[in-house]
DNA sequence: ATTCTGACTTGCT
DNA sequence: AAGCAAGCCAGAA
């Protein structure tokens, strides 16, 4: 996983208001870069300096071992969960899961463009390390 | 070159 | 609802 490839993730995460959410796979799309389990592995990486509560399977579950500290986040933001109330009770250890269909993010136009300004800058980063790569061979 | 692994996704039971 | 199989992309062994 490249670094650049991480900073990016992370760069589209960043936009990503409170209460709204994106799948592993919406990333990727929006990277054009990679596919969900890339996105997923970069989170992993990134740890928890980040809004990571707002990136979840495009289910509305959100990573194994993560429910507590994810409840508790959406619960100040406003988030809409789906789940029967017990499930929600002590930490949420229940089934529940984030409602996808209610919060999924939809940047407007002016951010979709800085999106693609992110894409657009991790691809000419990508193309210029596998250029220094082939030099290493050489 | 192969095989394994993972904060994934979709479709089918 | 929950579990499973396949497909998926990349990095590591």
């Amino acid at each position: 996983m490249r670094a650049e490839y991480v900073d990016a993730v992370l760069q589209v995460v960043d936009l990503i208001p409170p209460g709204s959410v994106l799948s592993y796979g919406d990333i990727a799309e929006l990277l054009g870069v990679g596919g969900a389990r890339q996105v997923g592995s970069a989170m992993s990486a990134s740890g928890s300096t980040t809004t990571w509560w707002r990136v979840l399977r495009a289910s509305g579950h959100v990573p194994e071992g993560h429910t507590a500290a994810a409840l508790t986040n959406f619960r100040s933001e406003g988030t809409p969960l789906l789940g029967a109330p017990e499930a929600l009770r002590d930490g949420g250890s229940g089934p529940w899961r984030v409602d996808m269909r209610r919060c999924r993010w939809s940047p407007d136009d002016s951010t979709m463009d800085r999106i693609e300004h992110i894409a657009r800058s991790l691809e000419s980063r990508l193309h210029r390390m596998s250029v220094a790569d082939d030099e290493m061979e050489a």
